[in-house]
DNA sequence: ATTAGCACTCAATAAGATAGAGTGCTAACA
DNA sequence: TGTTAGCACTCTATCTTATTGAGTGCTAAT
């Protein structure tokens, strides 16, 4: 289905009008903003056709028309052009790594703050779990007084550390060893094979010092159990305050609700993202309490795992200027991923 | 100034009428409801005392009665009983030990989440800075390809975990020398008392092995300009979505932003704290974007620094019940915390 | 194919009417 | 002297009714 030259300009002036302003378009109002060089009685005719073919929609008999999620669909398709962020929020962008002093969640955190400010629209971060990351080292420290500290490194990092009980008279090197042991069981496994049934196989062929292994054993159990899932993180969400379609305040509570809870989030993000920035509007989304909210969402390689970064706002969104930042935005992450390696 | 034992009946029962509806409270209606063996013509005359004294207001002629930030006041000194949690709630906070797996701030923050929980009130935690623990121990181990993992230790545990470049050929010998020289020279001193300049001279006492000095000295000094701050966390912000002195938009817009925005919190929570549990009321708060609202806050010994947990919520709240909650939960976060020592 | 003109529609706003909860005051009462 | 019933009055909230104005669809002329 493809629109001639005429309509695709209107179609595309309501959708610039209406993103402004969420207000319906009417016919004299856009012909005069956007000078265009016909009547607005022409323009009427030609927004009953949109209107036929599924791409406007009128909110009551004598209002003017605004987008239906179809319409902003044909446009994110076959029309727009992306725009990405200017000079000076780009050199802004770059100055986030000059204190590189984070972890580099945080960076990724960070910079997902900053997309939500770009855009004014919430933005999200989904860092993928560490259960994929590769085994690379178990480290025993001791402190002073029966503690030790416990330090799990994959190539993600620093996985974990944890502060475990042991008896008094362990010495350094007997700690070595037991870590060893570790490291000998485990090295280049990914942490989602590690099984449960493998720390019972440790525990028993050394059954020695049982309780510093017993300590360590349930320290990287409860790891493995509970860091299964990857982070969500969501950023900027107050921002949809702003969006007038939900001064309603039952909506509203029922949109923050779900970016404030990460399992909703995981649900809504799609699993399965290509090399290019993938759009959802409205009701293309599968779930409920977002069906009047857009997601633009990109994917980026992190220790060879998919994680995912994007923005989620109203349907009435500056779809330009959103996957312009995202792409750039990810572009970021994955130099700066790969910087790292 | 006393009041009279019927003028207290009264003015509780308004407070409480009006904390639970929100509404302006009228004799009659009083009367009915709490069944108090006057009449409403006798309540009437003891609401104008009350008003006169400044411990109720009207919010037009011919409304009935709402507390004032006196009257709670009044209240909350002289009359109130605090209300701890139930038995149910209590053994759920309990719980949250049971899978003992995070770090300790880890632990604080569920609790603080589940202290919104229970109140259905913002909560809020501060943890100490940092910079106030003692130095306990660096470490520098040797990982794969020119890395090593600079591991900094605290008497509040790990500080900061950071991988840091080295050149090829160090030995896991060297990078023990050199993790000894830093020791010796910061063991047991604050985090805040390591000056810039101590770093400078460890860097000039040891001319060889530069680069791996320069780079973790970067990141010491990164980490001690950075974390200067105690950490600050809300959570349940959105519970003042349901209250209905907030359903201006613009209100909660101002509120939402001060609770997300770490630096206006820091501001608004008392500096100093004694044993009992503090409460600012409205007004008595002296940042303005937070005047129509309360806090109950108490404080925490936290490895020999001053935690600070608590509420914040409209001044309409249910003091009673905060103040029982908060400070059941700061016991159970100070034993907690005695239990690590 | 385009456009001017006109009758019609409908939400949003304003203006007026009503109801109801609450007060303050007065006078009677224990 | 403290308490209470009664009553006139006040004021908001709500509901009704008009009014306005932006916008449409249709028809007829260009």
């Amino acid at each position: 289905m493809t629109l001639d030259e005429r309509k695709k300009k209107i179609l595309e002036s309501i959708i610039r009008d209406y993103v402004e302003t969420a207000e319906p378009v009417g016919s004299r109002a856009m012909v005069k903003k956007h000078d265009l060089r016909i009547s607005a009685a022409t323009v009427r005719n030609e927004m009953a056709d949109l209107e036929d073919m599924g791409y406007l929609e009128q909110p009551h008999t004598s209002a003017g028309r605004i987008p239906s999620e179809r319409g902003f669909r044909y446009y994110v398709d076959c029309m727009m052009e992306k725009e990405p962020p200017g000079e000076r929020e780009y050199a802004l962008l770059q100055q986030l790594f000059e204190h590189n002093v984070e972890d580099w969640e945080q960076v990724i955190l960070g910079i997902a703050h900053f997309l939500s400010q770009m855009t004014r629209y919430a933005s999200f971060v989904i860092v993928p779990a560490a259960k994929f990351s590769e085994f690379r080292n178990l480290q025993l420290l001791p402190l002073d007084q029966g503690k030790a500290l416990l330090l799990l490194l994959s190539d993600m990092g620093v996985i974990m550390h944890r502060i475990i009980s042991i008896p008094e008279l362990v010495s350094s090197q007997d700690l070595q060893a037991i870590a060893e042991l570790f490291n000998q069981a485990f090295r280049g496994k990914r942490l989602e094979e590690v099984k449960r049934s493998d720390l019972q196989l440790i525990r028993e062929s050394l059954s020695q010092r049982r309780r510093i292994i017993d300590n360590a054993l349930e320290a990287i159990d409860n790891l493995l159990q509970n860091s299964r899932d990857e982070k969500v993180w969501v950023s900027g969400a107050l921002n949809i305050l702003n969006e007038p379609e939900f001064k309603d305040m039952e909506k509203l509570k029922r949109i923050l609700n779900v970016l404030e809870e990460d399992d909703s989030l995981r649900q809504i993000i799609p699993g399965e993202l290509g090399e290019a920035v993938d759009i959802k509007i409205g009701r293309e989304n599968s779930v409920e309490e977002i069906q009047e909210m857009s997601l633009v969402v990109a994917g980026y390689k992190s220790f060879g795992e998919l994680g995912k970064i994007g923005v989620i706002g109203p349907v009435r969104m500056e779809y330009w200027k959103a996957v312009g930042t995202v792409e750039i935005v990810r572009d970021i992450i994955e130099d700066y991923l790969k910087g790292l390696g």
